[in-house]
DNA sequence: TGTACATCAGTGAACGCGCGTTCACTGATGTAC
DNA sequence: TGTACATCAGTGAACGCGCGTTCACTGATGTAC
């Protein structure tokens, strides 16, 4: 709309990506075959050449599609790249809300605290690096604007259960502050995922190790604040 | 090299990227012009449609000179982002490393700790949004493996200096795990700045105050670990 | 202070490739009766 | 249980665009004498 007062620009570059979503999903067993088939040359293809030099035609060719085939359920890569992240994002998310909805934040002391939830950190890692392609979704969800979406609901649909859990059992705590802190440290331990991910010559389980005392000493903090500091 | 031998793969696709670094760069002033022109344009044009449809065309078209020119000085466009990528780097580092210099890790209380870490965050935040296509090039750090190695040589730098200040001052504390530790808090804390900058409906202050709160108390933690703990 | 010359810096025009996309079409599949 | 038909699923072939890259060339700039 509009196009033709928008003279300056070139013609199409303007504004965002053209188009998102997948565009109809199959409804026959054939069609949703076929849609996995794609998705799973595209998780292969991006851990063999990255996403910048992943295309349609690409994927087509491995495949053993032609470009219309996939053209019909997925406008262009970024749909692809999409799906993936979305359904990497929801096999984090399970293992977070199981571990969640199991108690995994309930300990007697820090340093069990600690311990489970480097056990979590240990299967985030483990799921993350059985997706093919996982390593490269993971920089495609920072490096795409048409993904961070996918990135930030993820992560704030994980932060809000947890600061939902913290609030019921503290409640005295700040919950502007444990709101902030819930995000904070789910951002975090993503962050330490990929930084795990990628530089493998680096020590797994040390990076894990830090990163839990970091986040236990830092909650402990918070749930301790209310009653005033006893010395200082 | 082999080039007959390798027949399946589509003839130029195999391996990483065809090249890397600056070609040559200027001797002559209105050759140093062209050069800073070029990698101004580039920052500009980052910013205003991201990295994946910065082309050294475009680049070109918007600098006045013809495609020649700047393949003169730079082989592609990830040579322009490894070389904006570097500067932004040196900036952020030689603000970590004054601050570092001039005693921002002593602190006579934890608060204090605190807010001396808020501030330096505070002013790489100011530094990386001030840079042109600042927040395109966090993302193209973390996307492009060719810049990976800008990113953590600068952070390993970084890290490096601080652990031998921590270790001067903490001489029990074990090596190691300072050694993990500095490496973990850096990535944290630019972790948090591209954080702020992804998102900038969030509150910064809020999640200056957190991160510089969970890797204030996790230091305080690490120093203060030798002389084993008093009750539990 | 002037001139000659080697080198640097940038131009103009063109190229091949392959990516994204579309068209009219054929074949497969489920469903109604 | 069989047939007709609407719709789904995928093919084959082609297109325009623009990106990266190269070539032979002209003009600018510093330097030696």
């Amino acid at each position: 709309m509009a196009r033709s007062t928008a003279a300056k620009t070139p013609s199409k570059t303007t504004g965002a990506a053209p188009s998102l979503d997948t565009k109809s999903r199959p409804s026959r067993r054939r069609g949703k075959d076929t849609f996995e088939v794609i998705l799973t040359t595209a998780g292969e293809l991006l851990a063999e050449v990255g996403f910048e030099r992943l295309t349609t035609n690409l994927v087509c060719e491995r495949a053993g599609l032609t470009p219309p085939a996939l053209y019909r359920y997925f406008p262009n890569k970024y749909a692809l790249l999409k799906e993936l992240a979305h359904r990497l994002m929801e096999a984090q998310d399970k293992v977070v809300l199981d571990w969640l909805e199991s108690g995994g934040t309930t300990a007697a002391s820090l340093e069990e605290s600690v311990a489970k939830n480097r056990d979590l950190q240990k299967q985030i890692n483990a799921i993350t690096r059985a997706f093919p392609g996982g390593d490269w979704i993971l920089r495609a969800l920072r490096a795409l604007p048409v993904l961070q979406e996918v990135r930030t609901t993820s992560r704030d649909m994980v932060a809000q259960r947890l600061l939902e859990i913290l609030k019921a059992d503290n409640p005295a705590a700040s919950e502007d502050r444990l709101r902030t802190a819930t995000r904070l440290t789910t951002q975090m331990m993503y962050a330490a995922t990929e930084m795990v991910l990628e530089e493998p010559d680096q020590d797994e389980d040390k990076i894990n190790e830090e990163i839990c005392w970091m986040v236990g000493l830092y909650y402990q903090h918070l749930t301790r604040q209310p009653p005033a500091p006893p010395g200082n």
